[in-house]
DNA sequence: CTGAAAGCGCTTACAG
DNA sequence: CTGAAAGCGCTTACAG
C-alpha cells in the first residue's frame, strides 16, 4: 500500500529515477516529474547501504595554495581514481569533521591527531612526516639527513662560511637537520625566524640562507633582487621542497627535493595494507635529494 | 539473543565504539578489543541513514599541479569547511564515480557532463565557465571581453603590430574573445596552436604573444630568454588566469586575471540556492581585469 | 549496565 | 509493468 507522493510503489521511484529497464515510459516520466517538482535526490546513505559503492579516502594538507600541497594531492587523487577510491579533502583543523566522511586517512594529520580518539578503532591512518608516532597508525617518513649533507657540502665547498637557517618558531626537523650537518662540517649555523625580512637578516651578514621552504625561498630570492644583492654570488639560497616552480623563478631555486609521487604511492600502499588488517610493517621511509640549481 | 562476535549486543558495540556513557568499562574493553582483532569499522552508510551528517560537495577540477586549479580548490574547501560541508575532488574524467559519493557537484564539469545523464534528478551541479548550457543547472560565467578590450588596447598602445594567439584546438573562448577584440581594433591576430614553440613562432615575427593560460605564459619566458629575445622589448607577453605565482617569474608576467576567491563564493552560493529547489537566476558573472606587470 | 524493537532510505529478489 | 516483503548496518528510544 505504502505509496510515494508520486503515487507509485517505493520500487517503482528507485526503476524511473536510475533509469532502470521494466517500466512503463509514462510512469517513468510522471514519477522523475514529480521529483523533480519536489527537489528529490536519492539518499547517499540509504544508496550506499545496499549497493556496493566507491570506497572514500581521506586526505589531509595544508593550504592548497602551497604547490607543495597541490603537487601531493594531485598524485593521491590521480592514484585514488585509478584503484577506484573517491577522495575527501579537509585541511589539518577539520580532520574530525572528515572522519565520519572517510573510510581510511591519509595526509599531513600532525598535531591535529591528538588525542588519539580516545583509543576507538578508528579508520585507517597513514600519516605523512609525522611528529611523533601514534601506534597503529601507518607513517611516512622522510629521510633528510643525507640529501641535508649534500647541500651542506655543496654550499661549504662554493665557499659558505655563515649560513644561517630560517625555521618555524616550533623548531622543525628540516631545521634541526640542517645544523646537524653544518655542524658536522665544524660550521656554526645561526638560526632566525622563518619569516625574517632580508633587512634583519643583512646585519648577521650571511652568505648562505636556507629557507625553510621554496616559497619562502622565493621571497627571499625577490627581495634579495630587490635589494641588489647578487644569488648566488654574495648570497646562496637554498629551499625545501623541490616545487617545480622554481624552475621558473630567477635565479632558478636550488632545493632540497622529495618525490611526491613516490611518497603518494608509499601512503596509498599502506592504505591498502592497513584495509587487510593490523599490518607488520607499518612505515616507509622516502628521502629527500638535493637538487642544485642556479641559486647556490 | 542476536549477538555480535564480541559476545554482546550490537547496541552495546555502538556504545564502545562511540565512547557513549552507559557502559561497563570492562565490556567496553573487551568490544574494543574485538573490533580491533577482526578491524572492524563502523559503516559510513548505516550511520549517515540514522544519524545527521555533513553534506558532501563534489568538487571538479583539473589537474592541482596547475595552481588555477590549486587555488581554486583552497578557496571551495575553505568556504565549504565554513558552512560545514565536506568536499570529493575528481577530475573531470571521474565525475561519474563522484555523483554517487556527493550531495552537490560545482566546477569544471565541462564536456563530462553529456549526455546529462537521462534526464534524470540529478544532484545540484554548478559548472564554471562552461561551454554549454545545461538546463537546470547553475552556471559561473566569465565575462571576458571587458579584460581582454584592456589587454589589447594596452598592447597596441606599447606599439603591437602583429599579434600572434596561442589557443587550444577546439578554439576556446578565450581565444575567440582575443580574436574578438583585436578585429574591433583593426588589427588581424594570428592563432596557432597553444604548445607552439617559440622556434615555430619565431617565423611569424610576432611582436606580442597571447599564451593560452598563464602556465603557458611562464614556458614562453622561459624559452624566450633562452634564445635572447628580449621581454617586453621585442615580443611582449600576457597570460590567462592571474596566477599568483607570475608574480615571481621574471620578467613578472601581465595576464588577464580572475578571482577565484569571488568564482568560489558565487558557485557555494548557486550550490545553496539549488539545494533549497529548482532557482530562479542560475547564473552568476565573473569579470576579469587585465593585470599589468613587466611582461608586456 | 545491557538488550529487544523499531526505523533511517534505499535496492534486490520475488509475486502477481 | 507494478508492488509487498526482506534486509543492508547503524542508532535511538524504551524495557529490564
Amino acid at each position: 500500500m505504502s505509496r510515494t507522493p508520486a503515487g507509485v510503489s517505493r520500487q517503482t521511484v528507485t526503476r524511473a529515477v536510475n533509469d532502470m529497464p521494466g517500466i512503463n515510459p509514462g510512469t517513468r516520466e510522471r514519477v522523475l516529474a514529480a521529483a523533480r517538482e519536489l527537489n528529490y535526490h536519492p539518499s547517499r546513505f540509504g544508496r550506499g547501504l545496499v549497493k556496493p559503492s566507491a570506497r572514500t579516502l581521506g586526505l589531509v594538507v595544508g593550504d592548497l595554495t602551497n604547490p607543495y600541497y597541490a603537487d601531493l594531492a594531485a598524485t593521491v587523487l590521480r592514484l585514488a581514481a585509478e584503484r577506484g577510491w573517491n577522495v575527501v579533502m579537509a585541511e589539518p583543523g577539520s580532520v574530525a569533521d572528515l572522519v565520519g566522511a572517510a573510510d581510511a586517512v591519509v595526509g599531513f594529520t600532525g598535531l591535529a591527531l591528538e588525542p588519539p580518539g580516545a583509543g576507538a578503532p578508528n579508520l585507517p591512518v597513514v600519516e605523512i612526516d609525522p611528529p611523533r608516532v601514534h601506534p597503529g597508525h601507518g607513517r611516512i617518513e622522510f629521510e633528510r639527513l643525507t640529501a641535508t649533507r649534500d647541500a651542506v657540502r655543496h654550499l661549504l665547498e662554493r665557499g659558505t662560511r655563515r649560513p644561517v637557517v630560517l625555521d618555524a618558531a616550533s623548531r622543525s626537523s628540516r631545521g634541526r637537520t640542517f645544523l646537524e650537518a653544518f655542524g658536522e662540517a665544524g660550521v656554526d649555523a645561526v638560526v632566525v625566524d622563518r619569516d625574517t625580512p632580508w633587512a634583519d637578516l643583512a646585519e648577521l651578514s650571511p652568505d648562505a640562507l636556507v629557507a625553510f621552504n621554496d616559497l619562502e625561498g622565493f621571497r627571499l630570492l625577490r627581495e634579495l633582487r630587490a635589494h641588489g644583492v647578487d644569488v648566488p654570488g654574495d648570497v646562496r639560497v637554498v629551499g625545501v621542497d623541490g616545487l617545480a616552480v622554481g624552475d621558473f623563478v630567477t635565479p632558478r631555486l636550488s632545493t632540497l627535493a622529495i618525490d611526491l609521487a613516490e611518497v603518494g604511492r608509499a601512503a596509498l600502499d599502506l592504505v591498502a595494507e592497513l584495509s587487510e588488517g593490523p599490518g607488520r610493517n607499518l612505515t616507509r621511509v622516502v628521502p629527500h635529494r638535493f637538487v642544485v640549481r642556479d641559486s647556490t
